[in-house]
DNA sequence: GTCTATACAACGATAGAC
DNA sequence: GTCTATCGTTGTATAGAC
């Protein structure tokens, strides 16, 4: 992937992605999935999949019945258990899907930036694409955790830690850099976190004010540079009233 | 309130104030609640919230059975029906008991601030103090607001932006006082407030850190001032390695 | 591989004794 | 005002016909 990414471009390689994850999940479980037909089979998973995210993203995963599921998919009650074994296993396949593709996008990270600023870009902008491309699943997976058995709660807390970690690394680089503030590293990263976050977790008050991925990477990449740089940039751009 | 606002102190008020709340919301459902002894009703029913917001945090409150309820609080399933009619209006009332906290609170601020740099920081401790005050009743706020029915869910959005628009009105301030940077006040806002949830969205991130309201409070105000001032404080503090 | 029909547990809520 | 016992419903999961 080129330092400077384009979401379009982004959006793309993870729709492949996707393809090969669902996939790879099937082979995965081929001891508890009954149908055998991998290209029937991976179709309806990925359907059962999505579906799943759709309707816990609205209800809940545990106010969704596998009923519900059932309609929504439009597969029977019974054929619908050749696929999941049981609503804990679903969950389990469903979560390892986002922790796959979010491994495969870091794996996807330039070896080299030169130096700190814009690895920080680099950083902001990936964590934005990957979460609006698969928006259901960050979304999915950041409210429903506390509901996870003790295993997959951990994965999740040590996924967060651990992209808490690329960006205090990259602000410890900058500071030695000396091309940013000296502060805490691991404080300023735990700051950043959350307004990543916020874009997956509340689409519906930038869908209404109107402002796309791209105009929030900007915008963010802004601020945070503001706040970090030893000398911010001058162009204080005036902005004009709504 | 005095401008510079001390945790310790702020919690006290606060804890006065949840009594009289709880009485109040008693009193308003006077004719949905089938005991009519105020003084063990009022206890009862401040029980039962608390064990409300506990077990909800835990498992959810779909989850939640009044089973569950029943067994925490020691009041057995007849009697419980006899306070709170059906889990729905059980909801209701613990809604609207964070609700007039809040109100009360922002009520509590003083009248006029000096300046926009001092009203920023009023507004940024008297959240994080009263989230902190309050966290289970916040958390759970965040984590259900999707269950609600329509009225309850359009509330909690419109306490959303409405609390963005304490920052935003204090950002223009600032900017017309030419104090602070020019920039977007409405986005600028929608930043700063996802830094003040992860306060009472991730309590166990800063428990382990070691992090208490006030440090947080103190980092946030310097990373906000940092990215939104003018001229941001010189002092650079060095920060020792951990 | 997919369907319909059903088993069994747990849910919210209520009746009636005390 | 509080309890125990029980109602009807809905949940997950499976059996057996096709």
């Amino acid at each position: 992937m080129p330092s400077s990414i384009n979401y379009r471009e982004f959006k793309l390689q993870i729709d492949a992605l996707r393809l090969e994850i669902c996939r790879e999940i099937y082979r995965r479980n081929l001891d508890r999935i009954q149908v055998k037909k991998e290209d029937v089979a991976v179709a309806r998973l990925t359907a059962i999949f999505n579906r799943t995210l759709e309707i816990s993203n609205q209800v809940g995963f545990q106010a969704m019945s596998v009923r519900d599921l059932s309609e929504r998919t439009n597969i029977s009650m019974g054929a619908l258990y050749a696929y999941i074994e049981s609503k804990d296993k679903l969950l389990e396949m469903v979560l390892c899907m986002g922790r796959l593709a979010a491994a495969r996008v870091m794996a996807m990270a330039p070896l080299e930036l030169p130096d700190a600023r814009s690895q920080l870009r680099w950083l902001l902008r990936a964590h934005l694409y990957l979460t609006e491309a698969m928006q259901p699943w960050f979304y999915f997976s950041y409210m429903e955790t506390k509901y996870f058995d003790r295993d997959a709660r951990e994965r999740a807390i040590e996924g967060e830690l651990a992209s808490e970690r690329y960006f205090s690394d990259c602000l410890s680089r900058g500071m030695a850099e000396a091309i940013f503030r000296p502060s805490d590293p691991a404080f300023t990263a735990a700051l950043i976190k959350p307004m990543l976050q916020d874009w997956y977790l509340k689409p519906w008050k930038y869908r209404r004010r109107q402002i796309d991925v791209e105009d929030y990477a900007e915008k963010l990449i802004e601020f945070v540079e503001t706040a970090v740089l030893l000398q911010p940039a001058i162009e204080a751009k005036q902005v004009s009233p709504p």
